[in-house]
RNA sequence: GUCUCGGUAGCUCAGCUGGAUAGAGCAACUGCCUUCUAAGCAGUAGGUCAUUGGUUCGAAUCCAAUCCGGGACACCA
């Protein structure tokens, strides 16, 4: 039992003694003591007054005296302060606590509770190579389900590949069109990499097609266009010369918005990869050949870069093999009365009774939308598992479509739809705004890794570290580690709910609040750890005497990992982890370089007696392994030298 | 227009289930390497917690309104 829940069951026996009042635990407030005042742990009084019928002051008192002459195990003194009772806990409690924590390999690590949970992230498209978007949804999610696991969840870690679908007819067409044979091999470019180009090459054609249809638009030239097409587009003309549109920048940038996607959609080579796609839904043996042939290349880019990010999948699923899933639903949803057809022949669900729209489910030609593709994996990842929760890790923007989701699921009964879980993220902008494929404007995620373990490398050699004994291998996997601690730790400590900027001007720090100096702690502690080397009954040794205050300030820090993990969880935010271990290392790095006259208060190697430096070296021993399991949570490693 | 998320130091962010004088890191400025690793430590300076009103012993935190910014509301995925 924690220090806090202790501390609450105390404080509820007190009240119920003092007062007979019966209070729940959670309506009483614990906090950690301000530093100005003595004491770790602090009640506030104020709610109690209410049946106390005293002074704050003086309710603080009784309490205070109760606690102290009925828990002496755990409490030694207190003093108040207006509401605040502030209790000063018990150095053997302190002993006991760290003796039996030191040692264990688990501590703060939950049993299995026997519940399933899918979590689903990275979710890539074939078309293109990962970037900084990316890598924030890839971090996310490994960190969750190992937050996950650790409080004592059975994970299932799922990727659905996005490898159909017209933009991956886009990067097929502009390679068979413009690549004269060029292969990965051939021209030694990652496959993710040369795919990608070449969807960047069509949407350059597109752009420079769509430019004469634009102008024709613009004259009211409508040749390119059906009636009806050429009907929105008059619409959309006129408004355009609106004396009030034409004040609005943001009325005309969304009407020529529309023109160009009208535009765009007509080019030739936009109705060639449309042609594509339909050849490759009928199943055009040249077609799929391609698709494989590409597709393969990018899952080569991918597994080099999956693996340089330390990040892996139990399960994988393909669009290819789920777009056509979700119909035998929508049959389900008719008979039972859920859906409706509208007289040409498409399907729909009305939301409008929750506040929602009509959303479509079936295209009058009986075609699938994403929304059906979305409940048909759904219904197959729970039959493959029977999950208690499943998790999307997805960005923000697409909020709207998880609530219609579940909700449909709900309608539809599925038995899926209580765990589904939208795991909702901020995107990753530039200092001039969003990341965008088409424009070019993205941060690539390989780049980014590359520059990173460049720099780490750099700033390694010129700190002249002592590391003459490293071979080449184990520098470049030190390197490795430092460059990928700093970015995970960079993506992960924000709450997962903000969007974030990140200035690729300035690259990513290496002091300070990042990964790199919690990594620099944990290499601290190491080198502490085998200078002194292996000490006879350490294990059950237990510290008699007083503590300082950075001993028991790092003991009681260690002490809260259970909590932080369980909050991490609550609030499914890796970000809780980040700034804890942030907080231990720093509370670690105070109490080594501390110093009075010249003289460490917390030396280990010359502690004033044994019994000191026993105490010190459980305290330290617990720090980098608790530092330890809070960066493994993040995916980050931690070395043993640095 | 409707829904939704955000606005805290020059910058990037914590704190938000109401509690004591609002915290970090970066950037700026002062000190500290004859050593348990200076990727560090100690310190100075920097704030109308968007605005206004409300709830209460107490509000950055809860409620309401307003302002500013992002996103969504496709027979795209």
């Amino acid at each position: 039992m924690s220090v806090v829940q202790s501390i609450r069951t105390a404080a509820v026996a007190a009240i119920k003694s003092l007062y007979d009042q019966q209070v729940g635990e959670t309506e009483i407030s614990v906090n950690i003591t301000k530093p100005e005042f003595e004491g770790e742990y602090t009640i506030v009084t104020f709610p109690f007054t209410k049946f106390s019928r005293q002074k704050p002051e003086e309710t603080g008192q009784r309490i205070g005296e109760y606690l102290v002459a009925n828990n002496p195990e755990l409490f030694t003194a207190f003093n108040v302060v207006k509401g605040f009772l502030n209790l000063t806990i018990n150095a053997q409690y302190w002993s006991n606590f760290l003796k039996t924590a030191f040692t264990n390999r688990n501590f703060g690590i939950q049993p299995a509770n026997g519940k399933k949970i899918m979590v689903e992230y990275s979710s890539p498209n074939t078309n293109k190579p990962l970037h900084l978007g990316h890598l924030r949804n890839n971090f996310l999610g490994y960190s969750i389900a190992e937050i996950l696991k650790a409080n004592g969840y059975e994970v299932i870690k799922a990727n659905l590949v996005n490898d159909r679908g017209i933009h991956i007819c886009k990067s097929m067409l502009a390679w068979q069109e413009f690549a004269h044979g060029d292969t990965p091999a051939s021209t030694g470019i990652k496959g993710d990499h040369l795919v990608g180009d070449y969807y960047v090459k069509f949407e350059s054609v597109v752009k420079e097609q769509a430019e004469p249809i634009i102008d024709r638009i613009l004259e009211r030239d409508f040749r390119d266009f059906n009636a009806t097409e050429a009907e929105k587009l008059e619409k959309l003309v006129t408004a355009l010369h609106k004396p009030e549109v034409k004040e609005n920048e943001d009325k005309v940038a969304k009407i020529m918005g529309d023109i160009k996607e009208a535009a765009r959609n007509k080019t030739e080579i936009m109705l060639q990869a449309k042609i594509m796609l339909q050849q490759w839904e009928a199943g055009n043996p040249e077609v799929r050949e391609l698709w494989n042939m590409m597709n393969g290349w990018v899952y080569e880019g991918f597994d080099i870069t999956y693996k340089k990010l330390g990040i892996d999948f139990d399960k994988m699923y393909y669009e290819s093999q789920t777009y056509l899933l979700g119909k035998d639903l929508v049959e389900d949803g008719l008979r039972k009365g859920v859906l409706f057809k509208k007289e040409d022949n498409s399907v729909w669900i009305d939301l409008t009774a929750d506040g929602l729209d009509e959303k479509l489910l079936l295209r009058g030609d009986g075609t699938s939308v994403y929304m059906t593709q979305d409940l048909g994996t759904a219904r197959l990842k729970y039959d493959d598992y029977h999950m208690d929760q499943s998790i999307y890790v997805v960005a923000d923007e697409q909020n709207y479509h998880f609530k219609v989701l579940q909700l449909i699921l709900e309608k539809l009964g599925e038995p899926a739809a209580p765990g589904i879980f939208h795991l909702s993220y901020g995107m990753v902008e530039l200092p001039h705004g969003r990341m965008k494929s088409r424009e070019g404007t993205v941060v690539d995620a390989d780049d980014m890794i590359e520059e990173m373990v460049k720099t780490a490398a750099a700033k390694t050699q010129e700190a002249g570290k002592k590391l003459a004994d490293f071979s080449e291998n184990e520098l470049a996997e030190l390197y490795e580690t430092i460059g990928l601690g700093a970015m995970k730790f960079f993506l992960l400590r924000v709450d997962p709910k903000k969007k974030m900027i990140f200035n690729p001007e300035e690259s990513i720090d290496l002091h300070g609040f990042t990964g790199p100096f919690i990594q620099y702690a944990h290499a601290r502690i190491k080198s502490i750890l085998r200078e002194v080397g292996p000490v006879e009954g350490l294990e059950n040794y237990s510290y008699q005497g007083a503590l300082l205050p950075l001993e028991k300030e790092l003991i009681s820090l260690n002490e809260q990992f259970p909590g932080i993990l369980a909050d991490a969880h609550k609030e499914m935010s890796p970000a809780v982890i980040a700034n804890y271990a942030f907080l231990l290392a720093q509370t670690f790095n105070s109490f080594y370089a501390e110093k009075v006259d010249g003289v460490p208060t917390y030396s280990i190697l010359r502690a004033t007696d044994e019994d000191k430096k026993k105490l010190r070296l459980q305290i330290i021993q617990l720090t980098a392994n608790t530092i330890a399991k809070s960066m493994q949570l993040l995916g980050i490693r931690v070395p043993e030298r640095m």
